[in-house]
DNA sequence: GCTGAAAGCGGTCTTGT
DNA sequence: ACAAGACCGCTTTCAGC
């Protein structure tokens, strides 16, 4: 499927502010109620826009400590890898996982309610997979973080 | 203001599916409408439920790079740092941007459409402000991603 | 603080152009 | 493919418990 500036339009609305009546998006993107809901539900439809959700603010909930996790492993082997992933993709904790090029295998963020919070974390997560060497980012300041793309 | 357990459980369902109807959520909870709409709007006023959003599919949307930057700085004045934070705020690419504790100053996720859009990034960033070192992660797999916290 | 019901807005679908 | 309109269901409010 393929977008054309019209969808592009609503897209950039949804992504900024999806809590808004159908009217206010058309009127944002200027034109009316049909032909939007149409080009939404295409979209969903494509799998381009993905689920619905509010953001809750790490913050006031508590999670005052952020760690940038950088992972080298000397394991990668398809058994070892596939443990690695599952532990991953359980842990609450982690809030993104990539799988790296280069010197670096792995990096993860990690959002808990502080460094002691963290520790266990991390003995956990060692003592589930071997992995060579860890090295842990403290976040002392969230300058922004948003999930809406450069469209 | 303190969040109790129905608030928590109401929170964990929104951050996964914002999509739903109110009867659907309080049903997921054990409640009903009434109580869990007044909880919702209390939530909100005190910016514990952040923004409503959709989540849109990079990889659909022709979004193909995603690099971690690390960079270091030997320029620690307050009006350096001013111009760095506008810099990274203005730019829709960086999705993503924390000051760090220790050897490294500030961590950065970028999202663009491939690597030759990486380096016209890097390139107007470095010519913006100046910076000692950096170094780029290219990610190969998004193994996860969410805004969903442990709560 | 919860339940139940009433009112009005908004999402959804149909028709017309 | 868009605009207008009708319908129905949901959000939102309010009274009573």
């Amino acid at each position: 499927m393929t977008i054309d500036e019209t969808d592009r339009k609503i897209l950039l609305e949804l992504q900024e502010d999806a809590g808004r009546s159908l009217d206010e998006i058309a009127r944002a993107v200027g034109s009316s109620k049909t032909p939007v809901w149409n080009r939404i539900r295409k979209m969903r439809e494509a799998g381009i826009i993905g689920p619905q959700v509010v953001i809750p603010d790490p913050e006031k909930l508590g999670f005052e400590a952020c760690f940038f996790v950088l992972i080298r492993t000397s394991e990668h082997e398809a058994d070892w890898q596939r443990k690695f992933l599952k532990a991953l993709r359980e842990r609450p904790e982690v809030m993104e996982a990539h799988r790296l090029a280069g010197e670096i295998d792995y990096i993860l963020k990690v959002r808990v309610k502080n460094a002691r919070a963290y520790d266990v974390f991390y003995q956990a997560l060692i003592s589930e997979v071997k992995v060579y060497n860890v090295t842990a980012l403290l976040s002392m300041e969230e300058i922004k973080n948003t999930n809406a793309l450069p469209l």
